[in-house]
DNA sequence: TTGTAGGCGTTATCAA
DNA sequence: TTGATAACGCCTACAA
């Protein structure tokens, strides 16, 4: 029915300008400030144009000219797929996108896993007015800031990398609140602890153990590492309040309950069980907890728990944990990447050790 | 110490290229194409780039040049913390997301609420190579074709708008899936039955009821709403499967526990109790099931539930529900908008009623 | 109320 | 291996 389908290529404003007898900039204004030109004009540019086939002012022109975006790109170091599944991280990106849509903006979700060059090049492409990282490794970080992007990070990258000594970022002492649960548990007389993470070191699989004698290396490595800061800050932390050498770490590989249960199970099968067990995220705390139960055990009781976060579901487990306020944390990367005068840029949140059930004095 | 530092404005390829005495293309081989020129000038125009400030190759400029911007819309009539705290919405977010990710795609998250022009023109705005549409309403379909771009909608915009009947979709057929339910309950001898639903239907606000007499209009009103279309649907079929018009329709509110477990109170509470209660989501039914067990009360020994989707934690609590293909819908949405040219455009899932203790015979 | 000129920053093409 | 030119499609000035 339409006279003038345009048989190929794209239809542009200039076309449906010369088609109208109008001037480009009309019909722009057609489009973007109704109050330039008479109704009846706009109303038959618009017919016209939409019988035209024509698509609308195209974006990325748009973009290029306005010089923004109006999106806001999330890296993850996971795959995205994590991003949806895990609770913290919705949490966190729950209360960023609040803000940002308050705000009109948009989000683009970036995965960039640890070593994919690709991705890398794909966060230098996107179209994007700032970045924020809720977890990811240095590369990106670095990748955003020589785009000069406004970037806040999310868990400070300590030690490695002094170039990124400065930028903005809203985190937690993650040492200190690994002491704090250090401390406690060696207040109840713990001595044997088991500290779950959910990284692989170096090529360690699933439930590999690492015993005292490794940790010089191991915190070493902390130095060096590209991604898990606030993990091995609590690490450190934990050690250093337990301050006793006699503690294991064991790799769950990666962070989620059924990786907590699985690895849970490496810890209690074998034959010396530890009195308490220290996960550094509730999902494998409480992945633990399933894998106790399993075998007739109760947290507290028999091996003393304690998890990092205070998630919801931390709560109806009893489980001993840090709270952390995640929602402050995505809403405050939120508004500093939209108001990049506001200060300061560099917000330490306060944590907190919530005693539950989960932790009893040790045994004896 | 960097000698040539820009004191305004943007630094740019020409800034750069003229600084180093080559041409514009240079750079930006530099940059794109590494085997087009020597190793040791790349070397040296990336080296004088970061030292001069240069962020880089324009990704709004580039995907101008280009005609895309690799990234695909997901538009929700919902606000986005929604998109993150319900399960549906992110187990099919998971597998959207994994398919676009594995083509190195990515993802830009839009809320366009229901009648909110601003978003609406903010998704013309936006960047993107195509949209999907997992819950939405008809005026931002409308405008995602308007711009021509590829979209796939997962719920179906039946009755309404003759002008949508081709959009493309991964759809379950919802009105047959209702209608298993309804026929599930009559079967079990259910004559006096609760339809919860999520959406408020005009001004309704949490727990009114509607009584039969309402049906006609409530119908009616189906063929002309902006969104719920699948709900819809499962609200006529649940009517027609149970072929017995003494139900009544109670709205909730919003689609969350909570919501559900509200409304329940609501339909406990009153003096007379129905045998049976159909939700239109699991999230809703368990919300209801909170409800009973805070009565006292026992899902199917005392009132019979029913939900729609069947997530993981409807299995745990024994809920009959239908089982729709959830990632399913998100993986195939994504194929669709990757690949113009996969066939057939237009996919109805198969659903299936899955039985469980939560529907019993209806008592006497 | 409408029109004209110019540039936003890139990159494909083709020539050298 | 490198460079000049010409779009890409739009919108802010400014002029009429």
């Amino acid at each position: 029915m339409s006279e003038e389908v345009e048989s190929m290529s794209k239809v542009t404003m200039k076309d449906v300008a010369s088609v109208m007898g109008v001037s480009v900039m009309t019909v722009s204004n057609a489009f973007n400030r109704p109050d330039q030109l008479s109704a009846r004009l706009r109303t038959d540019i618009l017919a016209r144009a939409e019988k035209m086939g024509y698509a609308g002012p195209d974006a990325a022109a748009r973009q290029l000219r306005a010089g923004r975006s109006n999106a806001y790109g999330v890296v993850f170091a996971e795959r995205l797929s994590y991003a949806f599944d895990d609770p913290f991280s919705t949490a966190w990106l729950a209360a960023f996108a609040q803000v940002m849509e308050a705000d009109g903006a948009n989000l683009l979700l970036l995965s960039v896993p640890v070593g994919d060059t690709d991705a890398l090049e794909a966060l230098r492409h996107a179209a994007v007015d700032g970045v924020a990282a809720m977890c990811c490794d240095l590369p990106s970080i670095r990748q955003a800031r020589q785009r000069r992007l406004p970037t806040v990070v999310c868990t400070k990258p300590s030690g490695a990398g002094s170039d990124l000594a400065d930028v903005d970022h809203v985190v937690i002492d993650d040492h200190a609140a690994g002491r704090d649960v250090g401390a406690h548990l060696r207040a109840l007389g713990h001595r044997d602890v088991v500290i779950l993470v959910e990284f692989s070191y170096s090529q360690d699989g699933e439930g590999v153990e690492r015993g005292p004698e490794a940790f010089g290396e191991l915190l070493a490595h902390h130095d060096r590492a590209a991604t898990y800061h606030d993990t091995w800050s609590r690490i450190r932390g934990i050690v250093d309040g337990l301050d006793s050498p006699t503690s294991t770490i064991v790799t769950a590989g990666v962070n989620s309950r059924e990786s907590g249960r699985r690895a849970g199970g490496h810890v209690l099968d074998r034959q010396h069980r530890p009195t308490a067990v220290v996960a550094v995220s509730d999902v494998l705390a409480l992945g633990f907890i399933d894998a106790m139960r399993h075998r007739g055990l109760e947290p507290g009781r028999d091996i003393s728990v304690v998890g990092f976060d205070d998630l919801p579901m931390a709560a109806d487990a009893g489980l001993t944990t840090i709270r952390q306020p995640i929602a402050e944390k995505g809403r405050l990367a939120a508004e500093l990447l939209l108001d990049p005068a506001r200060t300061p840029r560099q917000i330490v949140l306060p944590h907190e050790l919530v005693v539950r059930a989960s932790t009893q004095p040790a045994p004896h």
